[in-house]
DNA sequence: ATTAGGG
DNA sequence: CCCTAAT
């Protein structure tokens, strides 16, 4: 049975885009959608202002006599010195993380487990005075930059093991809610660039609160035994504030707020794949502050109101989300399928119910921060410093990524459901990433995080490195609670003609192709059982084509040759988001063997022998005529191929 | 970002 | 499907 869309050859009915002759990319990129970038430099720099203002707003505060002067650090400023001093921050080491199961573990933490807490301050005790020490010094910095949002922050060092930034709750003061910082409420087939959206909005409001009245931060801090063999030296004694980057074991001296290695917002398991994540490039994705001295910032912008941060981030991520498609934000929510229903559906189930999945996160994990300063700093200071680094990280360009299994979920089209994300998905995850999302985490390059025991920085005698620690308990305080309730609700879409049942039905399978013939959606149950299976691995869902894609593949290649794949793919499945120019490609090659051997050794659904005739002969066709070229081939291929058209 | 191929 | 070299 051939459609009567052959009828259609070198036409440009029926599709969006016409047949064209191959261009140079260059060119051709410019006609399509392309995301707006540019934009992360900006972020940054108002984090710059921030974090410079909130030193200098310390600084000041420190050296004066004012009467709140809360800082009671023994140590006289005076005798600071150049010695820098290293304070690394880290929940562990994720091969720690591994080793927690299997027992070889190479990597012994230093016994220097300090609490750093930032508390609401105590408005009428003191704190120890015994500061001088790490152990037990109790700071409470005050800087402008939180009075100015009401709210003072104490920053507490203890031996306990891990960091803790407490900001007095809104109301009751002194203590912190811990437990919503972040509730959305999503549809189970809503995407993950909705829940994502969702959820950053909601950690950005936190984020704002941390500054502006209530949150808590956990703040693992960790020992690393690891000498800085590759740490430069640096002979000023400015505090140095970055992220380490594991992927070079080198700290970047001449960026301070660098890289953010990676928040930590992870359930229990998937350690080994959340490591996978760490490691990889993707981290050198992040944005460089470079030529901003933390700590000589006269701080030029100023303070930008933290709703203007907040709108930049919505507004931002918004952008991300509709880099991909302008349909794409329609398909998002599932209380819309049916306006892509009734255009391309008909003929399907009669049940419009989806489950709702709940999410209440608690907090999130800042993973490690690296800290590096003079020896002779004062404890102040350092608490000034961490605070800088967590408040630009907080404040900075936070992006929110979907773990499940500890794998970070790439397709954002996935409905929650494929991804698992459900009822019972203890697995799943956020984390925060300090750069775009798009950036794919490659595989990442073996950890050669090896930790070397001892001879500590041999190029830098007079630094000395300060381990902070965290017992392994600990590094998942901040956890993310999902609920396990759920509800599950059944929309009844009495408007469209054909009801969809969104929980079996993905956005993807309602933007396909002409759905004439072939009732063969019917495996769309079996493909969303695996897809669960499949989410936990890096490894995109298997999602075999059906016939109609096949079809509408083979007539896309047919006027448009093998070499045109992104052609293809805007020609036929332009709306299919999961499939992507190289999958076409993919497939094609796939198609061309099909064809190519016995039925009796084909797999999966069958497709019907006529397409694969014209895989043969199309692929003859393009394979003889070197495709590429112009579009003039169409009809050559008519006539070459016959014209097989039934009335 | 695309293309082309190997795995 | 993944990964990558080459454009």
């Amino acid at each position: 049975m051939v459609s009567k869309k052959r009828l259609h050859y070198g036409g440009f009915d029926g599709f969006r885009s016409p047949v064209v002759p191959k261009a140079p990319r260059s060119i051709r990129r410019n006609s399509h959608k392309k995301p707006s970038a540019g934009s992360e430099i900006c972020a940054f720099e108002l984090l710059a202002a921030v974090a410079g203002k909130l030193l200098q707003e310390s600084e000041g505060s420190a050296s004066s006599t004012s009467s709140e002067q809360k800082e009671r650090i023994n140590i006289p400023k005076d005798n600071v010195k150049q010695e820098p001093l290293e304070v690394k921050l880290k929940p562990a080491r994720l091969e720690d993380l591994d080793q927690g199961c299997c027992a070889e573990s190479q990597f012994v933490p230093e016994p220097s487990n300090l609490e750093l807490k930032l508390e609401p301050p105590l408005k009428d005790s003191l704190h120890s005075d015994n500061d001088s020490g790490l152990e037990h010094a109790s700071i409470v910095t005050t800087s402008d930059l939180f009075k100015e949002i009401g709210t003072n922050v104490k920053l507490e060092v203890s031996d306990s093991k891990n960091i803790v930034i407490d900001t007095p709750s809104k109301s009751e003061g002194g203590s912190y809610s811990h437990g919503d910082l972040c509730d959305v409420n999503m549809d189970a087939t809503a995407n993950i660039p909705k829940l994502i959206e969702k959820e950053t909005e909601k950690l950005q409001e936190t984020c704002v609160e941390l500054n502006k009245s209530y949150s808590s931060v956990h703040v693992p801090f960790y020992s690393d035994p690891v000498p800085s063999a590759c740490f430069q030296r640096h002979r000023d004694n400015n505090v140095k504030v970055g992220i380490r980057d594991d992927d070079e074991n080198c700290f970047s001296y001449n960026q301070h707020i660098t890289k953010m290695k990676a928040f930590r917002l992870q359930s229990r398991g998937g350690y080994r794949r959340i490591r996978k994540m760490l490691t990889s490039k993707y981290w050198k994705t992040a944005p460089k502050l470079k030529d901003y001295e933390l700590s000589n910032t006269t701080s030029g912008g100023g303070l930008k109101s933290f709703n203007q941060y907040k709108k930049y981030m919505y507004k931002r991520e918004r952008c991300q989300s509709q880099t991909e498609s302008p349909f794409k934000k329609r398909k998002l929510f599932p209380e819309h399928v049916e306006e892509t229903s009734s255009e391309s559906i008909s003929n399907l189930p009669e049940r419009h119910l989806s489950k709702r999945v709940k999410f209440s996160i608690k907090s999130f994990i800042v993973p490690e921060l690296y800290l590096e300063m003079p020896e002779t700093s004062t404890v102040g200071s350092l608490k000034r410093n961490v605070m800088e680094a967590l408040t630009a990280i907080l404040g900075g360009e936070l992006h929110l990524g979907v773990l499940v299994e500890g794998k970070k979920v790439r397709d954002d089209n996935r409905t929650l459901e494929e991804t698992c994300i459900s009822l019972n998905s203890e697995t799943f995850g956020f984390m925060l990433e300090p750069s775009l999302p798009e950036a794919s985490p490659k595989q990442p390059p073996p950890q050669s995080d090896n930790h070397q025991p001892s001879s500590t920085s041999p190029d830098s005698p007079i630094t000395e490195r300060v381990s902070l620690s965290n017992s392994s308990e600990s590094k998942l305080e901040m956890e993310i609670e999902k609920n396990k309730e759920e509800e599950i609700e059944i929309v009844v879409d009495t408007k469209a003609k054909a009801i969809i049942p969104i929980t079996a039905v993905t956005p993807e399978a309602l933007s396909i192709v002409p759905l004439n013939h072939n009732n063969n959606n019917n495996n769309n149950n079996k493909v969303i059982s695996k897809r669960c299976e499949a989410s936990q691995s890096q490894r995109r869902t298997r999602r075999p084509f059906s016939v109609c894609e096949v079809e509408a593949l083979v007539e896309a290649v047919e006027t448009l040759g093998t070499g045109r794949w992104r052609d293809v793919k805007i020609r036929a499945f332009d709306d299919a988001n999961h499939r992507t120019y190289v999958d076409l490609k993919d497939k094609w090659k796939t198609l061309v063997h099909t064809a190519s051997i016995s039925p009796q050794q084909r797999r999966g659904e069958p497709v019907p022998q006529d397409l694969l005739d014209r895989v043969l002969a199309a692929h003859a066709y393009w394979s003889q005529h070197q495709s590429k070229q112009n579009g003039k081939h169409q009809s050559e291929l008519i006539q070459t191929l016959g014209t097989p058209v039934k009335v």
